[in-house]
DNA sequence: TTGAAAGCGCTAACAG
DNA sequence: CTGTTAGCGCTTTCAA
C-alpha cells in the first residue's frame, strides 16, 4: 500500500517549498501562474490531497468544521427525516456530520458524545435521552456548541427546538371528547422520556378540564416496539369496558395499537407515517415536521458557532392534527 | 471562552512530564498509582479531554477510527436503517461515523467523498449514484477501503453487498404471471440506477419467457417521487387496455402506485414498508433487509481495514418475495 | 513572489 | 518508573 502524498512530496516534484504548496492548495493569492501550475501538476500525478487533520491541527482556535448528531436511533422514521434536514445544513455551511445512536442509553449517550468531542467536533445537535446532561457542562465550557432537539435536556442550559407535546396532547384530547368520545385510553412510550411525559400530561389535563376521571386500566406505558403495542391494545380491549377512543404517544405505538383496533374504535396518534391516509380507515395524526425540526436546530446551532452568544433560547414549532376520521367523527355509538 | 486544556497543562499542574500524562490518559502500564493519580486529579480538575485530531497525527499508519458512510437521502427509510446497522458495527469495533447524503447527484457525492478523504477515513459504505466511480481509484490506492452496498459501482472494483435485483423481480413476475395475469405493467423510478435497471431487465424477461410481448403502453420509468408515480398509474388506466398488475420498482413508486390503484388490480413492490400488511388489499413485495446488507457490509469493511487483502468479494443477500394476496390470488378476472 | 523556521498536541523511540 | 528529544503534516510568522 503506497502511503499516501503530503505536501513535502508534492513541493519535492515541482520544485518548490512547502509553503508555496500550500499557498496553490489553499488558493491563496501570490503565487506565480507558471509557479502554481507547476503544483498543480505535482499534486495530480502523486494524487494529493490536503490532510485536514494536520491542517486542524495547526489552525488552532479554528474550526474543524464537522458537526455531530446524536439521536435515538437512525432507523427511527422521525429521526432519520430530522438528521437529513441537518445533513443538509451542514453541507451547506462546508461541514461533515458525525452520526451516532444513543438507543435511549445513557451511557452509550456519554461514550458517543465523548468520541464526538475527543474529535473537536464544533457543535453538537442532541437528542437527549432520559436523565441529567450534567456532564456537557465540560465541553460547552471550552466551545462545543450544543443544541437539543425533540427533547430539551436537564441539567444544562442548552438552546432547544421542539413542539409543545402537552398542548398538542391536549388539543387531540378536546378533539376526541367534541366527538362525543368519553372513554379515551392512553397508550404510550417510556415516560421518563421528555416528549412522552409532556403527552401524558396533556392527555391528563384534557380529561380534567372535562371532568373524566382518568381511569388506569386504560392507560399503558413502556411501550417500546409496535407489537408491545399492538398485545397491550389487544390486552385492554378483552377487558371490560373498552376504551372507544385512543391517544398513542408516538409513531411506532400508533402503528401497533392500529394493528389491534376494531372498526369503530378511533386513534389518534402523534407522529404522521406514511400511509396513514391510506389506511381504512385513517389515522387521526398529530404531525410534527421533522425537517423543520432538523433545520431550525442545524441553524441555530451554526449561529452559535458563528459566534452568536446571545441567552439560549426555546423555539417552538408547531404541530398540527390532522382529522382523517378514525372512528372519532361518527362519535363512539 | 476558555481554551481547551492540553496535556501540557494537566503535566504542570501535575507536577510531570506530558508523557505521563499521556501515558496515563491511555492506560499504559508502568506508572506509579500514586503518579496516576495525582495526574487524574489533575485531568478532572481541569476538565481535561485528549484531543484526538492531534493523537491521529502523530500516530501515522495507525487507524482514525472513523469511517464515512454516503447514501442516497438518509430520509429513506431503507436506507436509514441500513445506515443504523453500519454505525452500530462501526460502536462495536470502537470507530465514529461520518454521513452524508448525496442525493443522486454525482457531484455531490464527489464533494462529499472528498470531504472524509480529506478526514482521513479508514473506510467507506458507498451506495454509489449513477455513473463512473474511477475516481476513487487514488484514495482506495492510499488505503481508504471502501465497500459499496445496495448497488455496485462501474468502474471500480470494489467489495460489494447487493440483492440479486433481477433474479427478484423475475420471481415476482412469474408469481404473477402463474396466477393468470398477462397484462402487467412495470412503473419505476431512474433507469440509470443499477439495481432499477437490474429490476427492469428481471420483468423483461420474465415476460419473454412466458411468451408475453412487453408493452411500452404499460412501462414508466424516471418516476422520482411517490406523486410521480400516482399521476403515471391515474394516466395507464385511464388509457385503452389497463392492466390487472403492477410491479413497482421499489417501496416510493409502490406506495404512489398504491393510492391510484383500483381495487382488484394486484400489486407487487420491491421493498417492504411499514403497514404494507395492514392495508386493505395488502400489497405484495419483494422484502430485502436493510439490516442484514448494512451489518455485512460493515463487518466486510473492518475485515478490509483489519487488514484482508483477498480479492473483492460481491455478497448476494436473499430476497423474500411476501405474497399478501394484493389481487393476484383471485386472478385478474 | 517565495522560503525558512517554529510549533500546533500528541506519541514513538530512546535514555536515564 | 519517568523524562527528553524528535517529528507527524500542516500553517503561521517573518525574512529574503
Amino acid at each position: 500500500m503506497p502511503a499516501r502524498p503530503t505536501m513535502k512530496d508534492v513541493a519535492r516534484q515541482a520544485g518548490v517549498s512547502t509553503m508555496t504548496v500550500s499557498r496553490v492548495v489553499n488558493g491563496e493569492p501570490g503565487v506565480m501562474p507558471e509557479t502554481a501550475a507547476r503544483v498543480h501538476r505535482a499534486i495530480r500525478s502523486l494524487g494529493y490531497q490536503r490532510d485536514d487533520v494536520a491542517r486542524q491541527l495547526r489552525r488552532k482556535g479554528q474550526l474543524t468544521q464537522t458537526v455531530g448528531i446524536l439521536l435515538d436511533n437512525v432507523a427511527d422514521p422521525f429521526m432519520a427525516s430530522l438528521a437529513s434536514a441537518v445533513e443538509d445544513v451542514a453541507r451547506q455551511q462546508g461541514s461533515v456530520v458525525l452520526i451516532g445512536s444513543s438507543r435511549d442509553d445513557p451511557v452509550r449517550e456519554r461514550e458517543v458524545v465523548s468520541a464526538f468531542t475527543s474529535r473537536r467536533i464544533d457543535g453538537l445537535i442532541l437528542i437527549p435521552v432520559a436523565g441529567s446532561h450534567r456532564f456537557l457542562r465540560n465541553a460547552v465550557a471550552t466551545g462545543t456548541r450544543v443544541v437539543c432537539a425533540d427533547r430539551s435536556a436537564t441539567g444544562l442550559k442548552t438552546d432547544a427546538v421542539v413542539v409543545d407535546n402537552r398542548g398538542s396532547a391536549n388539543r387531540a384530547i378536546a378533539h376526541l371528547i367534541a366527538h362525543g368520545h368519553r372513554r379515551i385510553a392512553y397508550l404510550g412510550d417510556r415516560l421518563d422520556i421528555w416528549t412522552i411525559e409532556e403527552r401524558y400530561a396533556g392527555y391528563l389535563t384534557a380529561l380534567a378540564y372535562a371532568g373524566i376521571p382518568a381511569d388506569p386500566a386504560i392507560v399503558r406505558h413502556g411501550l417500546r416496539l409496535a407489537d408491545d403495542a399492538t398485545a397491550a391494545m389487544t390486552g385492554m380491549l378483552a377487558e371490560a369496558d373498552p376504551p372507544t377512543a385512543v391517544l398513542a404517544s408516538n409513531g411506532i405505538v400508533g402503528l401497533g395499537v392500529r394493528a389491534a383496533l376494531p372498526a369503530g374504535t378511533a386513534l389518534v396518534s402523534f407522529d404522521d407515517f406514511l400511509l396513514a391516509a391510506q389506511l381504512d380507515p385513517p389515522v387521526t395524526v398529530i404531525a410534527q415536521d421533522p425537517v423543520a425540526m432538523g433545520s431550525t436546530a442545524a441553524h441555530l446551532l451554526f449561529s452559535r458557532i458563528h459566534g452568536d452568544s446571545s441567552p439560549p433560547r426555546t423555539v417552538v414549532l408547531p404541530t398540527r392534527l390532522v382529522a382523517r376520521g378514525s372512528g372519532e367523527i361518527s362519535g363512539p355509538y
